[in-house]
DNA sequence: TCTGGGGTCCTAGGACCC
DNA sequence: TCTGGGGTCCTAGGACCC
C-alpha cells in the first residue's frame, strides 16, 4: 500500500498578519489582536515581536498590556478575515483536490498518489517530491494572497500538524516515512494534539513525561488508565484509528455515522448582570442570530442548548430536544423556558450562550413540517439580512423591528408589527 | 491580571425498550 | 416476584482546539 501523505498547512498570526496587509504600518511593530483595551476580551492573536514578552492568546488582554504596554492593540476587523481563508483555499485547490478547511487559519491537504504527478528528474524520492511541491505551495500562497504560512507533512493529520508547528515561521518540515517514531518519542505528552493541560498532568505524576515513554506502555488486557492515549499515539503514526480500523484521510460533515455539527453564539457582558429579564433579552438576540444561521445553512434543529455562567465562573449547560425546527419564535419559547426553570441561584450572569445541535436536513415533501416554514415576517426579516448583514434589522422580544441602517426599504410584510 | 467565542469529541449515568 | 443483558437516546460536564 501506498502510504499516506498529509499537509498541515497553518497560517502564521492569522489575524496579525492580515491587520498588516489592512495597514502596513503595524509591519515590523508588537502587535496583539484582540478585545479592546481595557475590556473582559483576550489575546486572539499575538505577532512574534510581542511573544517575546510572554503574551500569548488566550491571555487577557489586561495581562497582555502588563506585559507589554508598548505593543499595538486592536479589537480586529471581523468579517475581513474568511475571505483570505477562501483565497487560500483557492492556491491550495490548484496543488490537489483533496483539500479540507479545518479552521480560520489551518488546512489539511491529501497528497497521496500525488507523487508521479509532480515528480521532476531532481527529486530523490517520493518524499522529497511531496516536500519540494508543498514548499512551492507555500510561496503560492505568498506571493498571490501575501500571507506567511507553514506547513507539516507526514502520515496522519496529527503528526503532519505537529510538523507544521515545527516548520513556523514560514517554512516547511516534513516527518519522512518511516521516522514518525523517532519524531515522536524525543517530545514532551503536551506536543500532541489532544493533550492538553489537564491530561500532561495526569500523566506527568504518573511519571510519564515524553510521547515515548507513553507508546511503549503496554498495550492490551490490563488497560491502564492510559493504554487508550498511548493507542492513540500509536495509531498517529500509522493511517489507522484508535481501534485498529484503516480510516479516511478525511471525514465529511454528515459521513460515516458523523453529524452536521452545532451553530453557537454566546457574549460575555461587560458588566454582570443582576436583572433576569435584561439576561432574557440578550438571550432572545442569540436565539435570533442562532436560528438565522441555521436557516441559511438549511438545517433545522432537534436540540437547544442553553449556557449559563455565573458571577463566580460557575457555569452550567441545559438542552432540551424536541421536533426539528429552526423558526425563531419556536427556539425562543425553549430558550427563555430553559433560562427561568435553571437559573436557580441569585448571583449575577457573566456569560449567556445558545447553541443548536442533533441538526438535520428537512426532507424534501410538499408540505414542510412544521418549524421548517419561516413565518412570513421571518421570511422577510432573513431576506433583508441576507441582501445587508444580520445586524441590519434588530428583532425586539415583541417582535418589533427596528432598522439600523438608513436607506433600507422595511419589508411589507413587517409594517403591520 | 482573572479567565472570549465558536467549535468538536468523549464519558458517564439514567430512561426506556426488547 | 425477582432478575438479567444489550442497544439507543438523552443529558450534563469536561477536555481540547484555533
Amino acid at each position: 500500500m501506498r502510504s499516506p501523505r498529509i499537509c498541515c498547512l497553518d497560517l502564521d498570526t492569522f489575524f496579525v498578519s492580515v491587520e498588516r496587509l489592512l495597514n502596513p504600518e503595524l509591519i515590523g511593530k508588537p502587535v496583539v489582536v484582540g478585545g479592546r483595551l481595557g475590556s473582559r476580551g483576550v489575546v486572539t492573536a499575538a505577532s512574534y515581536e510581542v511573544r517575546t514578552y510572554g503574551v500569548h492568546s488566550g491571555m487577557s488582554i489586561v495581562e497582555a498590556s502588563r506585559l507589554a504596554p508598548h505593543a499595538v492593540f486592536i479589537p480586529g476587523t471581523h468579517g475581513v478575515y474568511s475571505g483570505y481563508t477562501t483565497r487560500v483555499r483557492e492556491v491550495l485547490e490548484r496543488y490537489t483536490p483533496e483539500v479540507r478547511t479545518a479552521s480560520i487559519d489551518e488546512f489539511y491537504l491529501d497528497f497521496s498518489g500525488c507523487e508521479r504527478l509532480y515528480r521532476r528528474p531532481e527529486h530523490g524520492d517520493d518524499d522529497a517530491t511531496i516536500e519540494a511541491t508543498v514548499r512551492d505551495m507555500r510561496q503560492a500562497i505568498q506571493r498571490d494572497v501575501s500571507l506567511p504560512a507553514s506547513a507539516g507533512i507526514g502520515v496522519s493529520r496529527r503528526i503532519a500538524k505537529m510538523a507544521s508547528r515545527r516548520a513556523k515561521p514560514a517554512g516547511v518540515y516534513m516527518v519522512r516515512c518511516g521516522e514518525e517514531w523517532s519524531f515522536l518519542a524525543p517530545q514532551p505528552v503536551r506536543a500532541f494534539p489532544g493533550i492538553g493541560p489537564s491530561t500532561e498532568s495526569r500523566l506527568q505524576s504518573a511519571g510519564i513525561d515524553t510521547l515515548g515513554q507513553l507508546m511503549t506502555l503496554p498495550p492490551g488486557p490490563r488497560r491502564s488508565r492510559f493504554s487508550g492515549l498511548a493507542e492513540s499515539v500509536r495509531a498517529a503514526a500509522e493511517r489507522r484509528d484508535r481501534l485498529g480500523r484503516e480510516r479516511p484521510a478525511f471525514r465529511e460533515h454528515g459521513q460515516f455515522g458523523s453529524t452536521l455539527g452545532s451553530i453557537s453564539n454566546g457574549c460575555t457582558f461587560a458588566e454582570d448582570i443582576r436583572d433576569p429579564s435584561s439576561v432574557e433579552t440578550h438571550l432572545l438576540g442569540l436565539v435570533d442570530r442562532v436560528s438565522w444561521r441555521a436557516r441559511k445553512r438549511g438545517v433545522l434543529a432537534r436540540t437547544v442548548t442553553l449556557t449559563l455562567r455565573y458571577a463566580d465562573f460557575d457555569t452550567i449547560t441545559r438542552s432540551r430536544t424536541g421536533p426539528a425546527t429552526a423558526e425563531t419564535e419556536r427556539l425562543r419559547a425553549t430558550v427563555v423556558d430553559l433560562f427561568r426553570k435553571n437559573r436557580t441561584r441569585r448571583m449575577a450572569v457573566r456569560m449567556v450562550a445558545v447553541a443548536v445541535s442533533n441538526l438535520v436536513q428537512p426532507r424534501p415533501q410538499l408540505s414542510l413540517p412544521l418549524g421548517a416554514e419561516p413565518a412570513p415576517v421571518s421570511q422577510a426579516i432573513d431576506a433583508v439580512r441576507s441582501k445587508h448583514g444580520f445586524d441590519a434589522i434588530k428583532v425586539g422580544s415583541t417582535g418589533g423591528l427596528r432598522f439600523h441602517r438608513t436607506g433600507i426599504a422595511p419589508p411589507a410584510v413587517a409594517s403591520k408589527t
